[in-house]
DNA sequence: GGCACGCATGGACGACCGTCTATGCGAGGC
DNA sequence: GCCTCGCATAGACGGTCGTCCATGCGTGCC
């Protein structure tokens, strides 16, 4: 798979663009930006990222979350923990609550992907 | 700022948070978001764009992309149309082949909301 | 006009997602 | 020491996703 460089030589007449060696993230790279990518394809999940991110330091306990989302407890646990499996958030317990960070790092990553080059690659096919 | 120096009267003990006026964002505009996210919640798709950024003034055909991602052409065509549907590729058909062309704009309605903390985060509570 | 080709759609199927209720676990308060 | 409270997990269930094969549609070439 993805082997590159096995394309057959075209009969040039045929082919809508000349290059075939076209540069593809590597496999694994785009699973990771997938990762963080579906953990905010929710958007109560994006909610909670942004109540996080505003809230002083970045952190913040849930206790009234549920509430104000119109979601229950154990579906926002839910949420959290994909939040916090794809390296989103950090969880502290504190006492008997927990608190949650946001990972600027992680939302970085994925910001400098959408960062993509708009026109830079000059050396590409098509 | 206002109350998260002066936690007002930690009387009721029980309470891990004074404040419970909590901004979160609207449902509609972290629908939109999700949306766009939920776009690239997929390693193959994440390809996609990269490579579609990576191409030319952000166009090109798909004419040899199954191949090079080892998916079947019905499947490629599945995923461009979720990209479409997202608004992160324009669709413009040349003769029989289609080109597909990234939307800056979208990216970076996403990107900027990964810049967070957006919103004046004075009046948060926590 | 007929054929080949690129692309989209339909149907099928296994996998995962988002939500709920019910329950378990651990830490604090009386 | 027991009770309460916040959080996580288990189980269930309908919905969507990602992939395939088979087929339909439109365009360009001979």
């Amino acid at each position: 798979m993805t082997d590159l460089a096995a394309h057959p030589v075209p009969a040039a007449e045929d082919v809508c663009c000349p290059g075939t060696d076209c540069e593809l993230l590597p496999r694994q790279q785009a699973e990771e930006l997938a990762v963080v990518f579906r953990a905010l394809a929710d958007p109560t999940r994006v909610r909670l990222l942004q109540y996080l991110a505003g809230s002083d330091s970045g952190t913040a306990c849930a206790c009234h979350l549920p509430g104000a989302l119109g979601i229950t407890q154990p579906t926002l646990s839910f949420h959290m923990r994909k939040l916090h499996d794809a390296g989103l958030v950090d969880r502290e317990k504190r006492g008997r609550w927990v608190h949650y960070t946001v990972r600027p790092d992680a939302l970085e990553r994925a910001r400098s992907f959408l960062g993509l080059p708009p026109a830079g690659a000059e050396t590409r096919c098509c």
